[in-house]
DNA sequence: CCAATGTTAGTTAGCGATCACTAACATATC
DNA sequence: GATATGTTAGTGATCGCTAACTAACATTGG
């Protein structure tokens, strides 16, 4: 797959400071350079436009999630622990590289790019039909309740972890993502648990 | 409070429309004008610049929505009608006027301007609150489970009715919100009834 | 070994397009 | 004849991006 050099890494992640800092509208050719510290047309040695920026942002973190949480399904845990590990290992990736969180879930960025939104909505559906999987074989083995429909066990579990994300970026990281997650799978568990 | 002109009133409109069609970069003077079919100058006879204009956006529905949402409190339902009022009242607004949809939930279009920023989380945190009060007085009366922290159902409730909204918005407003609404608050019912 | 040549990664200067916004003027209404 | 609401033309700033050039390094040929 796709590898980048380190400026190019240098770049997409001075990308994503700038996004998360005040949105798409300050992600401009001249802020991004006077961040990285070189001249903007620098930076088109490295990417052939700002489109392409945007895209090797989308790539990075979508390649490197995508295979992680597929291999949830393939695991012995039960249902439930499989949605506990679906959130955690979300919260760890925000936990780890907090500006991710503003552009993550911020589909509005990506919009103007057709192709780009198209790759957005994909990975979304791609995640839900995971969940999905995960709780419809939890049901039939009985450790997930069965009388709610799997899809809008999965809208609450990614809702959730949605808002969780956004209220945490929105008050500049005041609380521990990864304890708030933890917590909240306790709820979840209740929830889900069958009758 | 303040009021709007009827050209106001399309201005506001228009705008919310060019969100709605391709995000915030969308919004620029000339292709306001070009929507409104009147010159690009005339748009601020009736605004003073651009940011005002944001602000008007962010004030039509704020306004609207808030007190009708804070009515919910005072009804003599019980805690979990209460609850579904309160989605089915915003699925209502947006079934209604389906361009709000995107821009309601995007919080990112503001956060240019520091006092709109403050503003969106203000009423975020109002819904919370509203939302919060609901649950805990159920619980108390016993119509809501109370195994489970008030502010994780309210998490719950809210991330999962914004993703509705975002999926519904994404989707081209491909299914019929108000069903999507009912048929979920089934499942909520079912989530929150009491052991 | 070392000069000739090519590549990589940077620079300064500046392109046309578009941004939000304004000055000066026109028209319509009461 | 003022006031409200529109127009045309144009402002400086900034947008993404390119042209032209250069210093440092890599590769190759005699």
């Amino acid at each position: 797959m796709s590898e980048y050099t380190d400026r190019q890494l240098q770049i997409i992640d001075a990308a994503i400071e700038l996004i998360a800092q005040g949105g798409i509208q300050q992600l401009t050719m001249k802020n991004l350079s006077k961040l990285i510290g070189i001249s903007e047309p620098a930076i088109y040695r490295h990417f052939e436009n700002k489109s392409s920026i945007l895209e090797a942002i989308h790539d990075t973190f979508s390649i490197g999630k995508q295979t992680l949480v597929t291999d949830i399904l393939y695991t012995q845990l039960s249902g439930i622990d499989k949605i506990q590990k679906f959130i955690e290992m979300h919260f760890a990736a925000f936990h780890q590289k907090p500006t991710l969180a503003s552009v993550i879930f911020s589909e509005e960025i990506f919009q103007n790019e057709q192709h780009l939104a198209d790759m957005i909505t994909k990975i979304m559906d791609k995640f839900r039909l995971i969940l999905m999987q995960i709780v419809s074989d939890g049901q039939k083995t009985g450790n997930i309740r069965n009388d709610i429909a799997p899809h809008h066990i999965v809208t609450i579990v990614m809702g959730s972890l949605r808002l969780i994300v956004k209220r945490w970026h929105f008050s500049r990281h005041s609380f521990d993502l990864r304890d708030e997650g933890l917590s909240f799978c306790e709820s979840i568990r209740k929830i889900l648990e069958p009758a």
